[in-house]
RNA sequence: UGGGGCGUAGCCAAGUGGUAAGGCAGCGGCCUUUGGAGCCGCCAUUCGCAGGUUCGAGUCCUGCCGCCCCAGCCA
């Protein structure tokens, strides 16, 4: 793993955030006001499946808000339902978090770590009379809850005594009832035009194994019961959240209230969406399981381990992160603000190399036939300090198809019949001529004249030429696999019960025997380079040696594909 | 027709009563041994709509319209 350590949260440059954002203000108002003498944050992942680029928007607000104030956030897995849990989770999730940048040192965390608490505190409210065990099955309590419109109305087991509550809670925990006969419920107001506060469901017995607490226990609390009193076990100050969670912040508060424990300040926002993508779990994993993509780590995917494989720097995600910013507004952001970032980082940091996907013949007739010259080629044109190094030329190279036309239109700056293009690092050609297939009529071979006096560094390369094409030894090149990938869905808003239909067919093309430069023999999974003049490309973790596969990761922006179109 | 939120450019998003930041996308141009990168310019007389308060309103008030979330023993 790379050291990616995020200097600060919103910010890469430290000290107060570079970009402030309402919940910031929150946090400073708190600070200021003395609600909270310090802050404390924590990412809440339900080990259900992996974290996608919407987790690390939050995850960047969490510990970018610590980092900023001085505070802390803590790692807690919400791991409340056993059936939907699994450690596979847990250890991916732990996995992605440290890649993006952000470490929670020993403050590792699991809601099932208070379950012997939560269960006193539901007690707790047992006693006061605000909590009672209701016999009602699933559809009665659905029955019950009333609509959006209408008041619901009373368990007739809502009055049971506290005595009566006690017993049948510990019976419920010790194993005797079944799953689903019981539940123990918190004591509200059925008639709340808040259903959330119409008699919650606080624990449900489930006969399930966990995959930290094994066997223990057989009733597990939900979520709403167990969330906030986490935060306020863990001395929470801002317990951050998304929208949907809103208006359950008046049941976070009437617990922590009737309990007289510690009172974090929840703070919502909205959950990122991105173009040509799905964000939910439920749609990832069916994803996954319905074999549409080759699993949680497809380039395709919008996951932290998808994105990590295509390409994806921390550091192009954190900026992404800062640069959608936080609000109330439920949004999209164009995919485009997502590739922008990270062209803007691998510009500054990647190594160039060439390397031809579709490979085309030149023959370079009054060149020597056996000559090979070594030419010097910069490696990243951005920054002097990673150096140059060599790359072998000969008589006969590859070039891209894209790059030679027989009938060229209007304004095509490459190699076509009579033209003169500069290759790169090399020397200035003229086309004098092509051979084609028999039967095809494709074009199978060009030739060329060079000039050598126009090596580049010798004065005569200063010539002013149209183009500069890219190119390959063909004797001296080795071949590579390029995985090209494009949108997984075909439409930006694939949402709706058909999303499915929307899945691009086309998200994958394979190109096997691409020609590279020698020098990319001795390639490693998750290196990273720009293959000029086509885009950043990232090795990918799993090929034969002796045939690299790349991934691609992003397109360079091209302006000529954009004035072809017209 | 209950409750909770949200409406500033194609997409995000600043703006906290003093005359609409910034980014992405798009469009022009400069530059260029990557049609890359970079640079310059253009892109909201107006902030969902309508009234009102004010010398002055995206910001305050009133009314309306639109969109999102909530009726799991999911999180």
């Amino acid at each position: 793993m790379e050291d990616n350590k995020a200097k600060t949260g919103t910010s890469e440059t430290g000290g107060t955030p570079e970009r402030k954002n309402f919940v910031h203000e929150i946090v400073e108002e708190d600070l200021k006001s003395k609600r909270y003498d310090s802050v404390h944050t924590r990412f809440p992942p339900e080990p259900n499946g992996y974290l996608h680029i919407g987790h690390a928007k939050s995850i960047c607000l969490n510990f970018g808000i610590a980092k900023d104030y001085k505070g802390l956030a803590n790692l807690r897995f919400d791991d409340t339902n056993p059936t939907k849990e699994d450690v596979e989770y847990v250890d991916s999730i732990k996995t992605d978090i440290r890649w993006l940048g952000f470490d929670w040192d020993d403050r590792e965390f699991y809601a099932s770590d208070y379950f012997e608490k939560l269960y006193e505190y539901a007690a707790v409210l047992i006693r006061k009379g605000k909590a009672y065990v209701d016999n009602l099955n699933a559809d009665q309590i659905r029955e019950y809850r009333g609509t959006l419109t209408e008041p619901g109305k009373e368990s007739p087991y809502r009055s049971r005594s506290v005595e009566e509550n006690l017993d049948l809670f510990e019976r419920m925990k010790k194993g005797e009832f079944p799953d689903g006969s019981k539940t123990l419920r918190a004591k509200i107001d059925m008639s709340s035009p808040n259903i959330n506060l119409r008699d919650p469901v606080m624990y449900r017995i489930l006969h399930a194994t966990h995959h930290r607490t094994g066997d223990k226990w057989c009733i597990y609390p939900m979520y709403d019961w167990a969330h906030g009193q986490s935060d306020s076990i863990e001395g929470i100050t801002h317990s951050i959240c998304t929208l949907e969670f809103e208006d359950h912040r008046p049941l976070y508060n009437w617990f922590v209230e009737q309990l007289g424990i510690h009172h974090p300040r929840q703070i919502e926002f909205a959950r990122l969406n991105l173009t040509y993508t799905v964000m939910s779990k439920r749609r990832l994993l069916q994803l996954v399981q319905e074999k549409h993509v080759d699993g949680w780590d497809d380039p395709r995917m919008p996951t932290l381990s998808g994105l990590r494989r295509r390409g994806y720097t921390p550091e192009s995600i954190r900026l992404f992160a800062d640069r959608i910013g936080v609000s109330k507004a439920d949004s999209v952001i164009d995919v485009s603000v997502l590739e922008d970032c990270l062209r803007l980082d691998l510009n500054k940091r990647a190594m160039r190399a060439m390397a031809v996907l579709r490979p085309l013949k030149l023959v370079i007739d009054n060149y020597p036939d056996d000559k090979v010259e070594e030419l010097a080629a910069v490696n990243n044109p951005e920054n002097e300090t990673m150096g140059t190094r060599t790359v072998p030329f000969s008589k006969v190279l590859y070039i891209e198809q894209d790059d030679f036309r027989e009938n060229p239109p209007k304004k095509f700056f490459r190699l076509s019949p009579g033209s003169e293009v500069r290759l790169r690092y090399a020397y200035i050609i003229k086309c004098a001529g092509v051979e084609k297939d028999e039967k095809t009529g494709e074009v199978t071979e060009v030739h060329c004249t060079y000039d050598p006096d126009t090596r580049s560094g010798l004065p005569a390369s200063q010539r002013k030429v149209k183009g500069t094409i890219h190119w390959v030894s063909a004797s001296r090149a080795i071949d590579v696999e390029a995985r090209l990938y494009d949108r997984l869905f075909t439409v930006e808003d694939p949402s709706g019960e058909n999303w499915k239909s929307f899945i691009n067919p086309n998200s994958l093309e394979v190109v096997k025997n691409c020609k590279a430069e020698p020098g990319l023999a001795n390639v490693k999974p998750q290196d990273r380079f720009q293959f000029e003049r086509l885009g950043y490309y990232c090795v990918d973790n799993d090929f034969k040696p002796g045939e690299p596969v790349f991934n691609r990761a992003v397109t360079l922006r091209d302006t000529w594909a954009k004035i072809e179109k017209r």
